[in-house]
DNA sequence: TCAAAAGTGTTATCCTTACACCCATGT
DNA sequence: ACATGGGTGTAAGGATAACACTTTTGA
């Protein structure tokens, strides 16, 4: 209480999502080769009255973006982020922050955004259960797991083909891995490791510092707002048709949907409404258009709930 | 990206909970007279590894509590916590933690603790909608909203008679209160308030500086981590009757769950398991004793779904 | 024997999931 | 006419919410 006061520096690290037909975009700092980053800048509280107002003057000062939506994640304090060997991120505390933004088609906007599934190919369930994981990641994790019954229960639990899949727990599972030693961050950091044995990057792209964290966050808590709160939108444009807006809540939850009941979803909770207008056909039926009723921005308990299994 | 980094200091400030009989209880800052605070100290990055164990460490040393479940709440940037006259709290950065912890019934140990719904007696839904609302909140809220759609729309949502409850919103509605000028925190800083009409303190005591706003986000966190973590057993002793746990997963939500429901919850959660002993009768029919079922802790998903209305 | 609290069985309702079929357009 | 995607009705099963009643103790 009465130490003397140590001023640190405050970080920002931010995961930019943006949607790129149906496949979700990283916006990924462009540092030279070496593994991806995300971006992340200092925090000047003289210059910017609060984080989220620093944020969008850097991004918009570095990237092309603009921010919609923008949530902070959580706050990493110095060598509680993991410290390890090889981390050279400067001493301080970094605020990181999920925000969503709307790119468009051209490759220059889109410059610097990577697949999010490139870093997290495990998360993708959206034609099924990804292969990797009983080819891979199941027996990788009963050999670290050996005769210890916890591991083996954490393991079943978030990877097992019985249990239940729950598409939040991004970085509940992203952690096993690391821990199992089973991820390139894991053997950076001087961990004991199985890599050595499997030729990488099978379980996803490697990203530095603690960045894939951060990401592993910033996808489970969007997966999770989605529910309660229309952030989806701040993904599409204006007017979108049906099948439009169930593509990116399948590409964002990694989960697939049924039609009839995604549609009965949006239709109960009346996020959407639609313009009258059609879409020029896309290959089939024209489908009706539909728009946001941005006047439930704000609200909370709007949102899509999908359920169990879609 | 290229300015001179700025360094500034890291406070630590805590919600800490604890139950007394069933009265959820807050520990405050014994900050001599004027209006309580959380208590806060600052975060040494040289001494404590990480946050938490920072926040471990000065807690045990000021208070006797030993803190059970720690989660971080949220990081304020100075200026950006509702900056204000009157905001004597020091530049700099301020990490919000929301903890939970066992006391005693003596009152040695109990000093410090304040019932929590004392700062916000509309929470306090257990026997049924508060007066106040109806009596107090409602029509101030309607004079504010004036011809303001929004503004009418808002109030109805978080306070209307007709808007189903949900208890989690605690900040939202703390929110709309001090926007409206009805807390006290709004006149100290210096927002038109109605308040000069209505004696003090009958919407909460207030709290010093944005604590009384981190008690409501670590009230609406706790209420909503209840149901898909085990944490309410970190407020309970070892061993407990069924009707014990009721009446403390109650005072936390600030509802009321009819018995036997709240009993069927709790059977197919198998969070709890029966110790074969009956307690000590209390003045009716022995009860039978249940613990914690310890090997859950880690579970996600794992914890008392109480539904829509209990 | 009465008060006080523990403890149970059953039903109506709604929501979730799943299934199978029809419709409108471009080529 | 057929391929492609848009769009719907309905029924089974499970979870939830509400009900009223019995049991066991202490005074």
């Amino acid at each position: 209480m009465n130490d003397p006061v140590l001023p640190v520096e405050i970080g920002l690290t931010a995961a930019i999502v943006a949607m790129a037909g149906d496949v979700p975009m990283i916006l990924t700092a462009s540092a030279g080769e070496g593994q991806a980053a995300l971006p992340s800048g200092p925090f000047n509280p003289l210059q910017h009255r609060t984080f989220e107002i620093g944020l969008r003057a850097w991004v918009a000062r570095q990237t092309g973006a603009h921010l919609g939506y923008v949530e902070q994640l959580y706050t990493f304090g110095d060598r509680g982020r993991h410290a390890r060997q090889g981390d050279r991120d400067p001493h301080g505390v970094s605020v990181g922050y999920l925000a969503l933004a709307r790119i468009g088609d051209d490759a220059e906007e889109n410059a610097g955004f990577r697949p999010w599934y490139g870093f997290f190919p495990w998360e993708d369930w959206r034609m099924g259960r990804p292969a990797l994981i009983e080819a891979l990641i199941l027996p990788e994790l009963t050999n670290w797991a050996d005769r210890d019954r916890v591991r083996r229960e954490r393991a079943t639990r978030l990877f097992g083909a019985s249990a239940r899949h729950d598409e939040e727990n991004v970085l509940e599972r992203y952690e096993l891995l690391y821990e199992a030693g089973l991820v390139e961050e894991a053997r950076r950091d001087g961990r004991e490791t199985a890599l050595a044995r499997l030729s990488l990057p099978v379980l996803g792209q490697p990203m530095r510092f603690d960045h894939r964290r951060i990401l592993a966050t910033a996808i489970g808590r969007l997966r999770a707002k989605m529910k309660y709160r229309p952030v989806i939108f701040e993904l599409m444009p204006e007017v979108f048709t049906l099948t439009h807006l169930q593509r990116t809540v399948e590409a964002i939850s990694g989960r697939h949907f049924h039609k009839q009941n995604f549609r009965r979803l949006v239709d109960a909770s009346n996020v959407a409404e639609p313009t009258g207008a059609e879409s020029v056909a896309t290959g089939g039926r024209p489908a009706a258009l539909f728009r946001f009723r941005r006047e439930l921005r704000e609200r909370a308990g709007v949102g899509l709930r999908v359920g169990g299994r879609g």
